[in-house]
DNA sequence: ATTTTCACTTGCAATTTGAAAGCGCCCAAT
DNA sequence: ATTGGGCGCTTTCAAATTGCAAGTGAAAAT
């Protein structure tokens, strides 16, 4: 029995999104597929932060079967594989960057710099529409695929 | 030694999100003091998810140990405690309603009406603004206190 | 004086995590 | 055709975390 499957919870948005991902892995995935363009298993598997390849599967999966990730295998090179954000997850843009200003504003070693903040906070809808393009640049080379 | 004290993570807005908060209870603990007007020590111990009292305990002083949270005894009944939540704490308000917005569009169960994700996009601010409002009443009665 | 309330703390079994090794598939080179 | 890597997981197992239940000690109520 995985642990999503314990969480029956329903009803309350924050507890739902606690449970999709009110995790640091996961977190941390998201941030990966929403802001730095990663796509590539073995590109989550080289993070920073050092996930292991057995939560990293685990994660994968979950997201996968919270409709928040897409599973592809490469057309070019079928030994490797691709996830895609789905719309659901890529709506989590807005609170993802409210997050980041933030984290910007409290964590004193923050490595965001102070133009980013100022910008969102500014015209909020102008940051999340770069990000959104950014997301579709990315996915441009890959969405053909399987 | 504590989870959090092996969170060296630094830099990154999204790690450091994470770090503070990106975990089930203290999802849940947020959301009870800034959405719920919960301060008590005995509220959260009473919540819907049912968190056992050793968690409860060490996610509390976790938070107050972020600085999201102070402790304070009810001078009015010694036994009893509240926590405050700082204006770091209050500063997530945007990032949670936005997060809430997300469940309430993608969670088919959700018991969030309708009408609060439309007001909240037509107009974040005071959305915002009013949350503020009832976390500053249900403080007024508590914040003269030690 | 005694009991009750209340905020934790402790003990312990069960679950989850994480580092490392293993496995099977695909592809490239020989 | 065979071998050797690269790659995406899966397995193993010890260590850390969780969660239930019971306990503790200070303060209130009786």
């Amino acid at each position: 029995m995985k642990k999503s499957d314990k969480i029956t919870w329903s009803g309350c948005p924050v507890r739902y999104a606690a449970g999709v991902f009110g995790d640091k892995w996961c977190f941390v995935l998201l941030r990966d597929i929403l802001l730095h363009g990663k796509r590539y298993y073995g590109e989550f598997a080289a993070s920073e932060e050092g996930i292991s390849t057995n939560i990293l599967a685990d994660r994968l999966s979950r997201l996968e079967g919270d409709d928040m990730l897409t599973r592809h295998v490469d057309p070019n090179k079928r030994s490797k594989v691709f996830y895609l954000p789905t719309r659901k997850a890529r709506a989590l843009l807005p609170a993802f960057l409210g997050m980041m200003v933030w984290s910007t504003e409290f964590d004193e070693k923050t490595a965001a710099p102070a133009s980013f903040a100022k910008a969102f906070r500014e015209d909020p809808k102008a940051a999340i529409d770069w990000y959104e393009a950014e997301i579709d640049r990315v996915n441009a080379g890959l969405e053909h695929s399987s």
